[in-house]
DNA sequence: TGACAATGCCTAAGAAATTTAGGTATATTT
DNA sequence: AAATATACCTAAATTTCTTAGGCATTGTCA
């Protein structure tokens, strides 16, 4: 069922956006959260979402704590101040790129 | 000026979506086409455009066809039956993965 | 008229992002 | 007991794109 037609560094963005919105995430919830704000159609694979989430905290964009939950241990990630700022121009280059490809796409109007 | 910033895939949904719209265009047509309906911010490079319509070709989905204007010859590309039937599955992923953005990106209605 | 921009095609090396296909471990459900 | 869910991870290969060229003709402007 799951379309799961990612866009390059798309990826990138949707983590920011949710860490803009929630705070405090650790990868899996990531991937749930994902599924469930799109009802199962975009689905995250962990090949690709951890090793964003490294890049982008090697990058300064995001810090990580710890945190055991029923012996299982979390890894909890959170936006920098730096991140935060890269959020909001990531924010505009997606924003940017859909107005583009409507743009384009849009069926012509005679 | 330009954003020139390409999301993985795109450039084969804005070529198949042109040529659906305009039935046989040339390489440099393509770049000046996107570049005039963006108002010059998005940019396809040369590098990246005639490697694309080579795949498109080889999979089938365009043919060529060559004419010589002003002693330069330009090779023009159509769509295929298949490329027709591929062109509306590219825009429907195109779609989709944008709702899906939107439902990620959208601001939270309180 | 000489140089540079525009038109028109192309390739190849490298970078970047993702897919695919694993591995490890504990908790919960069947 | 076995399978699924939770939770992290890596590495090879693939795909797509950027960067940086090359070649040739025509148009423009100083």
């Amino acid at each position: 069922m799951a379309n799961n037609k990612l866009y390059k560094g798309s990826l990138t963005t949707i983590i920011l956006k949710l860490l803009k919105e929630q705070e405090r995430m650790y990868g899996y919830e990531i991937t749930q959260k994902v599924k469930e704000l799109t009802s199962g159609e975009l689905v995250i694979t962990e090949g690709a979402l951890y090793p964003a989430l490294h890049k982008l905290e090697g990058e300064g964009l995001l810090t990580v704590s710890y945190q055991k939950v029923n012996n299982r241990t979390r890894k909890y990630y959170s936006l920098t101040q730096k991140g935060k700022e890269e959020t909001i121009n990531k924010l505009k280059e997606l924003e940017q790129f859909i107005q583009q490809m409507q743009l384009i796409i849009q069926p012509k109007l005679i």
